[in-house]
DNA sequence: TATTGTAGGACTGTCAACAGTTGACGTGCC
DNA sequence: GGCACGTCAACTGTTGACAGTCCTACAATA
């Protein structure tokens, strides 16, 4: 990994212009920038992007193979929007397929992948916001500490899965709500225990852990959304 | 669910071009009758269709966004190969998803549900090759009570990844290979003990025994595998 | 006032043509 | 004979234009 070889190998990227439309479009939408359940028009997407109707539209149709946009036909496409019903359903998702990452991981991980998990928590504990409890142990930070430790799974589809398909719509989320705040300090001893029940090498004890961990947050996210009801705020349909 | 509101409120189903070409292509590929690995001529297909190139680029960046169909830049589209690593690391994702979804059934599966279950059971028990053990215990029966329970578990993200998705993908494999073969009686053994679990709304237990359930379906096609290679059949790559 | 019919505008769906790139074949030189 | 180079055909990437559809607004009618 990271070595001379994979620089010379490594073809010269030719990009089509599908592909950075792709990904500009893929930024709009996980930014906000393009909000969720907007309807966006072909024509001046494609204009403010400075190409052609027809990289757009492939574009669009790849993203609508990612569940990200949906098309209706001669009406037009809009942003996928997530119910709140839509977020704790992909947390169950999140739960078992992390699970069982975290499970393959206990196999899988060498020493190295150990030591920087633990050098990064190590790093998440000196924070501010963990010691105190209170804050909001940005999702950067989360995301990085279970990036680790799936793509440790060795499992291709699996990372694709959790890496690219699922943090991508969990991350819409993010700036869209504080729903994950206020879990700082126990987020942190979770990842701990993660920690350690990988590496006692225990498959059992690291996908019981890693469910925990994910549960843990999503009931706390319904509880959240419980108090926000209450309150009155008649639920912003994300 | 069924009510006549329903069809009421359902959309008149306005195909577009794509969706057509889309559902075709999907099936050719799931067919077989593209051959995994294989390239494929925009011209040529677009052609044998009947339509103009636009479209059918158009529903290729769409299988390509769910990962049927590979592009590479002024090259072409390959029809995704799957190595019979790809079909363990498949295997795995879906023992970790069908477990969630099974779990999530016990709660959710209403008597109807279950009396369904209990009749294709039922159904399955008394045909030949499922008595002599030696059959393949078709694909089709085995997806009907799989799909059953998934749809039980009422999280549209879950079915959605696993009965079109997913099924799709292990759809492939069907028509190469006898790999699923070989264990008709102890599966629906499996199968009845799921169906107890579920009757007795137990989630642990009931995700449990699915997730033993297609372990040991991937166990087998690994043995099966290295038989196999051991034989000299080196390996197809499917 | 509420409903229906109609015209206009804007947008999507589709197509055909052009430009750029790739891979293969054949030629010439060592 | 083998290797390098140049040419060519086929294909992909992109564009612009045309046809068809839907939504909105407004007018007419009961």
């Amino acid at each position: 990994m990271g070595t001379m070889s994979e620089l010379l190998n490594s073809r010269v990227k030719a990009k089509s212009l599908v592909d950075t439309v792709t990904e500009r479009l893929e930024a709009a939408i996980i930014s906000g920038e393009l909000a969720p359940g907007s309807r966006l028009s072909e024509q001046r997407l494609a204009i403010s992007f400075g190409v052609s109707r027809g990289p757009l539209r492939e574009a669009i149709r790849r993203l609508e193979g990612r569940q990200l946009l949906q098309r209706t036909a001669n009406i037009g496409v809009h942003v996928t929007k997530l119910s709140w019903r839509d977020l704790t359903d992909l947390m169950l998702v999140r739960e078992a397929l992390e699970g069982m990452a975290c499970r393959l991981a206990a196999e899988m991980m060498n020493p190295a992948e150990l030591a920087e998990l633990d050098q990064l928590l190590a790093e998440h504990g000196q924070l501010q916001d963990v010691q105190t409890g209170t804050g909001y142990y940005q999702q950067t930070r989360d995301f990085d500490f279970h990036f680790k430790i799936v793509t440790a799974s060795r499992n291709e589809r699996l990372i694709q899965m959790l890496c690219a398909d699922m943090y991508d719509l969990l991350r819409i989320y993010r700036y869209r709500s504080s729903t994950f705040g206020g879990r700082a300090k126990a987020a942190y001893e979770e990842h701990r225990m993660i920690l350690e029940a990988l590496r006692s090498r225990d498959p059992d004890l690291s996908e019981t852990a890693m469910r925990a961990h994910i549960r843990n947050s999503r009931l706390h996210i319904v509880k959240r959304l419980e108090e926000l009801e209450a309150s009155g705020n008649s639920q912003p349909a994300l």
